[in-house]
RNA sequence: CGGGGCGUGGCGCAGCCUGGUAGCGCACCGCAAUGGGGUUGCGGGGGUCGUUGGUUCGAAUCCAAUCGCCCCGACCA
């Protein structure tokens, strides 16, 4: 390709609504324009790279046995409302009318069409387990789009739904995806991590999420040093030990602490650490409030405390206004030890001997504090893990870092089967439910992901298997050396004839503005020709992850083309 | 949904407070010079100032409504 036949339009400012780094490279860069909030379009360039992740994940899904179908965007409510999720989905499901006043929606993901499409064609256990993937747009009207491309509300998605008529079958195609999510992470040349997820309201009762590693993710995920263990933070159970001994010498004493009501200022007013503090937060499903009580370094996992609870609606902190109307003093000053509400501790809270905490009176703590077992509801594991908290699998410690969840696996079982009737007749003649797993991917986040893994300060840097192109080749002052344009030419077609994709700057531009378009765009290899280094038969190559510039005999192309295929360089 | 902010050529912004008929940088077009990290000079084209209504002799500017966009919204416990 040529840049005379190729449209590049980049910016030397992005928008100012671009807030992360990959939105802002994505919009300099010229990959992607947007149309509305969290609705984008893709530039050629652009293109290129997500047809390319589309292309490695196609792959990959082939490679084991899945079959590519293609289900509409636009489906009709009938099956939703059979599914019982036209009511449960709520408003991310973008509802519409055709001219004949049908409710149709957007397609958020696909289990109620792929499972009314394989109840009319699937009717005996023979034709099982087979397994269906589309790639496809997806709408989700999100409360808030934000960061681009990464949470868009209209997104390109791989989803798998596979089938089966024995819970053995779906644990070998899970594993099989397992797998397959594994090596396209790998084929991508992204960091990743897959981790133990929650289920969610998905239902069922296996899950994996996939992480690309970046420093802006999101989400937290916990594991060890081996490999042998890792989740997402929610999801990581502990089991430390309670203590044995019950009781301490000391009594409480009632202290005031003006003006002292972060944490960090109680451990300091009292010469302690925060590890000795307690933590009282005030929780509520909306009905209900719960004092939670954990360490002072430690956060509340709202996964685990959900389900301690046994609340069925979303827990959020109370406010401040309510912590004052339950408790009788500011947040700064809530404590433990208090009948108004029921009290949960975490077990290395219980644990803490002597502590300090609030004294529910406004400008007080206590001090010297102590558990009476009498006043808890529960001790239990009730906080997010930590770096360091030993792995809940017995090897080693863990480690806590950011990942964008990319690919998320589950085992659904049987629950739109069920409500779906998709039913198949067994060997015994017996008509059955068949159990279903699902498997997406977000392509279009792995683009935003893998820029966000790989750049720089001067832009992309993208890993050489979705790179819109391979190569570069910037003849310096073509206009005017004749020379400069054969050798251009003459590179540029040798690449094209090792089928290595490449891009001439045939236009002319200046050196600089070359070299800082194509650093933004993240072409792998560059190759300049000028005048000088011709004449001594040798042509320039870096590499847009190095600084390094290395000059290579100008008719072994060939070599260097081989040399990096085989991973010596690069 | 609550709080905050912003809508002015394709992009980034100024002008608004104090009303007088729109400007800068980038990009774009033409000419010339320049030619290894966003070069310089000269000359151009392009905007009903988000929309609607109001105040006024006169509105980008003041008022009202409306639409859109962005940010924050779970740690003072």
């Amino acid at each position: 390709m040529k840049t005379s036949r190729f449209f590049i339009n980049t910016l030397r400012e992005s928008p100012n609504d671009a807030e992360i780094i990959s939105h802002k490279l994505m919009i300099k860069a010229g990959l992607i324009r947007k149309n509305a909030s969290g609705i984008y379009s893709w530039l050629p360039l652009g293109l290129k790279i997500l047809r390319k992740v589309e292309n490695i994940v196609r792959k990959e899904m082939e490679a084991c046995g899945a079959q590519e179908v293609l289900m509409p965007g636009v489906v009709p409510s009938e099956l939703w409302i059979e599914s019982k999720r036209w009511e449960e989905y709520g408003p991310e499901l973008l509802r519409i009318e055709d001219r004949h006043s049908r409710a149709f929606c957007l397609g958020p993901t696909h289990e109620e069409v792929i499972t009314s499409l394989v109840r009319n064609e699937i009717t005996s256990y023979k034709q099982l387990p087979i397994n269906f993937f589309q790639i496809q747009t997806k709408f989700r009207d999100e409360i808030r789009p934000r960061f681009g491309i990464m949470r868009a509300r209209e997104f390109l998605m791989k989803d798998a739904y596979s089938f089966h008529t024995s819970q053995k079958s779906l644990d070998a195609t899970y594993s099989e995806m397992f797998n397959a999510y594994s090596n396209i992470f790998k084929k991508l040349h992204l960091e990743f991590r897959a981790v133990i997820a929650d289920t969610g309201n998905i239902g069922g009762s296996g899950s994996h999420e996939f992480h690309v590693l970046a420093d802006s993710g999101e989400d937290f995920i916990a594991s060890n040093e081996s490999g042998s263990y890792a989740a997402n933070l929610e999801m990581v159970g502990l089991n430390q030990k309670l203590r044995e001994s019950d009781k301490s010498e000391k009594s409480n004493e009632i202290i005031e602490t003006p003006n002292v009501r972060t944490i960090k200022e109680v451990a300091k007013f009292f010469n302690t650490t925060i590890q000795n503090c307690i933590k009282t937060l005030l929780i509520t499903d909306g009905d209900n409030y719960f004092c939670i009580c954990v360490r002072g370094d430690h956060e509340i996992n709202f996964v685990k405390l959900k389900k301690l609870l046994t609340v069925e609606k979303e827990l959020t902190m109370a406010s401040e206004k309510d912590v004052f109307n339950i408790m009788g003093c500011p947040i700064g000053s809530v404590g433990p030890m208090t009948k108004k509400c029921p009290v949960y501790v975490d077990n290395d809270a219980f644990n803490c001997i002597d502590f300090v905490c609030g004294a529910n009176l406004e400008g007080f703590h206590l001090q010297n504090a102590n558990w009476d077992r009498k006043q808890i509801k529960k001790i239990a594991d009730i906080r997010n893990a930590v770096d360091g908290d030993p792995s809940p699998d017995g090897n080693g410690i863990l480690k806590i870092k950011k990942g964008i969840e990319v690919g998320h696996i589950f085992k659904l079982g049987t629950k739109y089967s069920n409500s779906m009737k998709a039913f198949v007749t067994d060997s015994n003649g017996d008509s059955i439910p068949m159990i279903m797993g699902c498997y997406g991917i977000g392509i279009s986040r792995i683009v935003a992901a893998a820029i966000e893994q790989n750049h720089d300060e001067n832009g992309i840097i993208w890993p050489p298997p979705i790179a819109p192109f391979l190569c570069a080749v910037v003849p310096i002052n073509s206009k005017k050396s004749q020379l400069v344009n054969e050798q251009a030419e003459k590179i540029y077609q040798q690449l094209s004839e090792l089928n290595i994709e490449v891009i001439l700057c045939d236009q002319n531009k200046r050196p600089g503005v070359l070299f800082s378009d194509l650093d933004l765009m993240g072409i792998p290899i560059r190759i300049v020709l000028s005048e000088k280094n011709i004449k001594n038969g040798k042509m320039e190559i870096k590499l847009r992850k190095d600084n390094e510039i290395v000059l290579w005999d100008l008719n072994h192309i060939q070599s260097f083309v081989k040399k990096f295929q085989s991973g010596e360089i690069g």
